[in-house]
DNA sequence: GAATCCAGCTAAAACGTTTTAGCCCGGAGG
DNA sequence: CCTCCGGGCTAAAACGTTTTAGCTGGATTC
């Protein structure tokens, strides 16, 4: 196989430094501000001639002319760039940032993204040092704002009440419904509850709507079965300890409800080690679906949460928040747009909550994350 | 628990929309020159006396003066911006850039990021909006360059032979040498081998080693036993049907080297749907060491990559070449910097490999990847 | 008393755009 | 012949910095 880099000609054009609009007006012998007229496709161009727009345009292609970012942004104000917060590259937050990516890029934005690992002076700092590089929105990712900021904001998994924030959010009842619906039907009723960690923003809301949604179902949320979590959930690791002071209780449950997909996967470890088998002695429900809840084994039964939408929502509506604000010249504030975007969250029945040990199905999992190609 | 928000003034100062150079200078009657150079700390700024030094840094701290990012960047040709190009936000990537935007932050620098998807057109446009962008370096994972670019670049997992481009590759060889000699030593000679896709950067490299391993090891890769993978390996469905295809072969193996830890997953997934038992029929190897691998049933055995050490060295590497590009003002060209950073893979055995089914360490876990913080 | 020097500033160019106000000129209308 | 109009452009301000060259006025030197 021939390779295929042009290794002979390694240092070939790169293209020839870009020329400035100067330049490029100098060339055509036109003012730059003609010039700046016809690239920009800008309506007062109206009254220069065809032929000379023509020649105008093939002239910047020919010298290459890219208009500087800088002086563009400065003297217009944009900068099509926006934040994105979150508390760490997790898969999570990978997921959400996709979706964001996505939309982002296909209108031309870019974003600055960065991980504040939960401390303090950083969730501060960060938004502070987009401000001052003219992002013009800000997406936060399961991340608190402390203070109130001077550009839209959208929060994904936040529950905030603040000025000029939008939240998307998971209709967490409806999960709760899916969830403990499904623990009911297969007959359980002794159930054990993980909490998340304070430190996530979704923490709160999500165990308010168990509580609320067992009450209503009329089952029991016995504090001896309740644990609670207490770092991030990032990584397996910290479903572990929980599940195992869970058992260290002595308590009988037949199922948990964990708090989310890492979390489950980590205690159903810890169960396993301690000799109870999932799903035979506990059933497990997870909370998220992450892509690689439907590659363990048992694979894992779990609330879905569309992540990659929600990022893709968030994106979009930050976008709107923004041409509106750009629209209102200082007029009458617009419709003060949604505080509030819910989605709707989606149960994943797999192994980890059924005696029944089917055959893996590609095209189930194909069925529930359309996104991936499975190749034959 | 009393609400933390403080819901009541929420619309509370916004801070005053920062003042500018101009309106600085005139509050404190001096000149805008003086007041830029005292508050960058200008060299030139020696001969201002410490009074009026102070008394500046006290006024911009008062009028919240925030230089303009843009006027700063159009003027002194910097715009402390790198770029990221990936083929997609998976997890390989999400640890790769954990450690890229680490090293980045810590220097006051932001990154643009886009996935192209592995389309060509993409793989294009992408760093050309990059540089529209003035990006200072361009830092690619897993990506192929199209053309030399007019900035330093850093390729992770690349293998290019391009003038400017820095490569940080894992020492493949050593790979090949841990895994082949794992095997070897737990008494595996039939062993089937997962070839990665094309359109992984580095696929090439590797089957490369692992081939000259073998030979040195006088491990015979039986053409029948090779299987290769056709799409990108970032969801653990796509190792299914590839493993799939080498059962259908209906050859004797009792080892499998997969390409990767999500194909791995996939491929015991399939072999345990045929019936086959991970690792008492076959035993089976993965690589890179993602976080979940440690947390599969059985846990995988893989030839672990130090995806976030080699995010932060590349990210290091790129603001290196920088800092030379910057101070060489057009002199002879400096010393051009290693075309290849090498690192060292680890094995991690866990119990895809093995027989013995030892109850799961918490501190093992710590041990193999010291970032994860165990709650007791 | 003139020349020199230095501390402590200032003026202004430059970075590369966008955009508004308006200039110039040829032809139509009166 | 004068006026008006509008097509086709230009000039220049503005965006907010950084940085160099140089100005001013008082103290020092000879």
């Amino acid at each position: 196989m021939a390779k295929k880099n042009s290794d002979s000609h390694v240092s070939s054009k790169v293209p020839a430094k870009a020329a400035n609009l100067k330049a490029l007006a100098e060339h055509l012998g036109l003012s730059q501000g003609t010039v700046s007229l016809v690239v920009n496709r800008s309506p007062s161009a109206a009254s220069i001639p065809p032929e000379t727009q023509a020649r105008i345009l093939e002239a910047a292609k020919k010298l290459n002319y890219r208009a500087n970012f800088f002086a563009k942004s400065l003297r217009s104000q944009r900068s099509f760039t926006i934040g994105i917060l979150h508390p760490d590259l997790s898969d999570y937050v990978a997921l959400v940032m996709g979706g964001i990516e996505d939309q982002l890029l296909r209108q031309n934005y870019f974003y600055f993204a960065a991980g504040h690992r939960n401390q303090r002076e950083l969730m501060e700092e960060y938004p502070r040092m987009m401000i001052e590089r003219s992002v013009e929105g800000i997406i936060a990712i399961d991340s608190l704002l402390q203070h109130p900021l001077p550009v839209p904001v959208v929060s994904v998994s936040g529950h905030q009440k603040m000025a000029g924030v939008t939240n998307v959010v998971l209709d967490h009842r409806r999960a709760a419904e899916l969830a403990l619906g499904h623990l009911l039907e297969t007959g359980h009723r002794d159930i054990a509850f993980m909490k998340g960690p304070s430190i996530s923003s979704d923490t709160e809301h999500r165990w308010r709507s168990i509580c609320e949604v067992a009450r209503t179902l009329n089952i029991e949320m016995k504090p001896e079965l309740c644990v609670e979590m207490e770092s991030s959930p990032t990584y397996p690791d910290v479903g572990y300890p929980v599940a195992q002071q869970l058992l260290a209780r002595n308590q009988h449950f037949t199922a948990l409800f964990a708090y989310n997909d890492v979390a489950a996967i980590g205690a159903i470890r810890a169960l396993f080690d301690a000799g109870r088998r999932v799903p035979d002695d506990v059933t497990v429900i997870g909370f998220d679906d992450i892509p690689s809840a439907a590659f363990q084994n048992p694979s894992l039964t779990t609330v879905r949460q569309p992540l990659r939408r929600m990022g893709e929502i968030a994106a979009r509506t930050l976008l709107e928040l923004i041409d509106e604000k750009k629209a209102q010249t200082g007029g009458g504030l617009s419709k003060d747009s949604r505080e509030e975007i819910s989605v709707e969250p989606e149960l994943v029945v797999r192994e980890s909550t059924t005696c029944r040990r089917a055959p893996f199905q590609a095209e189930e999992v194909a069925a529930i994350t359309p996104s991936f190609s499975i190749t034959t």
